[in-house]
DNA sequence: ATATTATTGAAATTGATTTTCATTAGAGGG
DNA sequence: CCCTCTAATGAAAATCAATTTCAATAATAT
């Protein structure tokens, strides 16, 4: 159990003038408990499985509240589905996805990150947050 | 009249064992005279003015079939609604979005594509193509 | 001119997302 | 502990862009 992700659910709860509930409390910890980038349907099957009760409402409901938390983050490959992924405590990443298979990795590169800042900066813009999506084929579908 | 995108759209079409048809040369027509980045939805009311017997299908599909001509491009700005933009004789070119009014810049900068292709590689993934928004407040926005 | 078959366009369908609404249940005050 | 207020829940319905279906039409080859 990350205590840690539960005490900033329960902060933005708390200064939000939101309620605490059980359901929230049982969506995190399913959707910390899987290292996939889920979909509000797939996430909604692995909670079904331990908490039948839970609807699929409320679920899609939990992702906006976990990602206005700063606890996941959206992401949107393109294929009409939007995913969540864990943030909380990860470092900002970019995405490789193999259009082949459908697999991605996630990479880092910060000297890209400044390009991207000064890019902006260049523009008048301020920045607050960039999405970067390298398609491809893998290692192991060009083999 | 661009002589050479429609040049491009019947070679492709020729190549293909595909019809050419006025409907086609029509929406290809309109989509050139427009510089924006359109939705489906909103070409085909500009086709509409022009051309009213066109139906709504026919540009979803027509912009399909540009789309793998190499004539457009698709954008997916994730606001859930796939965008065109024109890619023939077009540079590559990422986008700065602005979050507040919407608008967006289009802008290049081939270190930042160089980077990319070498992580990559770095990572055994043959990239085909990328995509790079940059969210943020525009200049006006922000005053 | 004829046959073949791609294309068209209206209508229907899909599928994820979002809203509605009656019911349930937190949280604070008495 | 009980009451009140109102946020949260969950089932069902609505939304909405994207996509498919299908009968009619029209482009191309013979």
């Amino acid at each position: 159990m990350r205590r840690k992700e539960f005490d900033v659910l329960g902060e933005f709860i708390r200064s939000k003038g939101l309620r605490h509930t059980p359901q929230r409390e049982n969506i995190l910890d399913i959707f910390l408990s899987t290292e996939k980038h889920v979909s509000v349907d797939e996430l909604y099957k692995l909670v079904k499985k331990r908490y039948p009760g839970i609807g699929y409402v409320t679920v899609y409901r939990t992702m906006k509240l976990l990602s206005e938390s700063g606890l996941c983050g959206e992401i949107d490959f393109g294929d009409g589905i939007l995913r969540y992924e864990h943030k909380f405590g990860h470092e900002h990443h970019d995405h490789l996805i193999c259009t082949k298979c459908g697999k991605f990795i996630e990479v880092m590169k910060p000297e890209i990150e400044k390009m991207q800042d000064k890019l902006a900066k260049r523009h008048g813009f301020i920045p607050t947050n960039h999405k970067l999506q390298i398609f491809g084929i893998c290692r192991k579908c060009k083999a």
